[in-house]
DNA sequence: ACCTGAACACCGTTCAAGT
DNA sequence: ACCTGAACACCGTTCAAGT
C-alpha cells in the first residue's frame, strides 16, 4: 500500500513550513512506482496517481524520467535486481542446480506478480547478460552438453518456467488442475522441473552416442 | 487493414440516402475488434477507433457490447474458435498426438499474435472443458498415464507451449538464441516437445513400478 | 535547475434526449 | 428499439511561464 499519510510530521519548525521538498529522484520514483504496480497492478499505475502518492505535481516527474515506458523500464531494473540466483558452487550436481534456478525465478516472480506477468508479455526481460541466462547457461554446460544445445536446452528450461509462473498468477493453472492450496501447486513445479530434467538427460545420452 | 472507405458507393438511389445503416450485430463489431487487434495490436483497440472503423458513433456500440471487457472476451471466443486440434484418430502414436496438439496451439498464436500475448497474461483463456484441454487429457490417459497424474502432466506440457510462443512472439526467444530465421526456431520447438516427451516416458516408467 | 498550471489529444462510460 | 451529442472522470505529454 502506498500511502500519503507516512511523511514525517514532527513538531520543530522547519524552515519551509509543512510543505517539505519530496527531494525527487529517479530512485525515489521508481521505488515508489514498482511498490504502485505490486499493490494495484499495472493498470493501477498512472504517472497522475504515482505524482499524488509522492505528493508532488504530476508533471514534475517529467524533470526525472522522460516518460511511463523509461518508467516502466526503470521499475523492470529495480524488480530484476531482487532476483537471487543460488548457484556458484560448482559441487552441487547439475539436476540441483538447475532446480534452484527455476526456484529462483518462481521467487522473483511470486515477489513481483502483477509486473512480472507485464515482463513476461513484453520484449527484453530475459537478457543475454543477466544473471539467470548465464547462469543457466553455465550449468547447462557443466552438464556435458554441447555448446551447439546449450542455448536450445536453456529455452526450453526458461520458457517452461515463464509459462508454468504465468498460469499460477493468472489463476487458470489452478482452474485447470483442481489444486486449491500452494503446496499442490508447489508439488506440480517440481513434477515439471523432473520430467524436463529426465528428458534432458535422454537427449543428452542420445547426443553423445 | 480496417478501412472506412470499403463501403458500397452504388449509383441507384438508395431509400436512405449515402448513409445506409451498417446494420450493427455483435459479430460484425466482434469481427471488426479482432481484426484491429490483430493488426494494431491490445493497444490499437479503443471503443472511439473501433466505432469509427465501423462508421458508427462510438456510442452505438454500447447498445450491442456492455463494455470493454466484454468485447475482449467476446473477441477471445472468436480467435479461439480457429482452433484445430488435429488429434481423434486413436491409431496414432500418442507422442505424435502430443506434437499435433502443440503445433495446433502454436499455429493459433502464430494467427493472432498480438491478442494471444494478452490472453496469456489474463485468466480464463485455457478452459477445463476446452477442446485443448480436452485431447491433451485424452491422449494422456491413453499413453497410460494414472488420473492422477494427467493434469499435472498436461499442466507441464501446456505451459511449455504457452512460455515457447510468448517468448516467440515478443521477440526475447530470438534474442537469448542467435536465431534469426524462423526455421530454426521450428527447430527449438520441436527439440523442447522432444525432451518433454521423453522425460514423460522415463517418469511414466518409474510411476509405473 | 527545478517546479507548475493550462492545454491538447486521447481514453471508457453514463445519461438524457432524439427518431 | 436503436442511435446520438454532451458531459464526466480519467489518461500521457508538451510547453510556456514561474521561482
Amino acid at each position: 500500500m502506498v500511502t500519503r499519510s507516512g511523511r514525517t510530521r514532527q513538531a520543530r519548525p522547519a524552515r519551509k513550513e509543512r510543505k517539505e521538498p519530496p527531494h525527487l529522484t529517479p530512485e525515489l520514483i521508481h521505488a515508489t512506482a514498482l511498490a504502485m504496480v505490486d499493490a494495484d497492478g499495472i493498470d493501477g499505475l498512472s504517472m497522475r496517481k504515482l505524482a499524488a502518492a509522492l505528493d508532488v505535481n504530476p508533471m514534475s516527474l517529467y524533470h526525472h524520467v522522460p516518460n511511463k515506458a523509461a518508467l516502466l523500464q526503470g521499475i523492470s531494473r529495480l524488480a530484476v535486481a531482487d532476483l537471487r540466483i543460488a548457484s556458484a558452487d560448482d559441487d552441487t550436481p547439475w539436476p540441483e542446480q538447475l532446480r534452484q534456478i527455476g526456484h529462483s525465478f518462481r521467487t522473483l516472480a511470486h515477489q513481483h506478480s502483477k509486473l512480472i506477468v507485464y515482463l513476461l508479455a513484453h520484449p527484453g526481460f530475459i537478457q543475454r547478460e543477466g544473471p539467470l541466462w548465464g547462469a543457466l547457461c553455465h550449468t547447462l554446460r557443466r552438464a556435458g552438453l554441447p555448446d551447439a544445445e546449450v542455448g536450445r536446452i536453456g529455452n526450453v528450461l526458461l520458457t517452461f518456467v515463464s509459462g508454468f509462473v504465468l498460469a499460477e498468477i493468472n489463476g487458470s493453472l489452478g482452474d485447470l488442475l483442481d489444486a486449491a492450496d500452494a503446496a499442490e501447486i508447489d508439488r506440480d513445479f517440481e513434477a515439471g522441473l523432473d520430467i524436463l530434467i529426465a528428458g534432458l538427460g535422454s537427449v543428452q545420452r542420445i547426443r553423445a552416442e
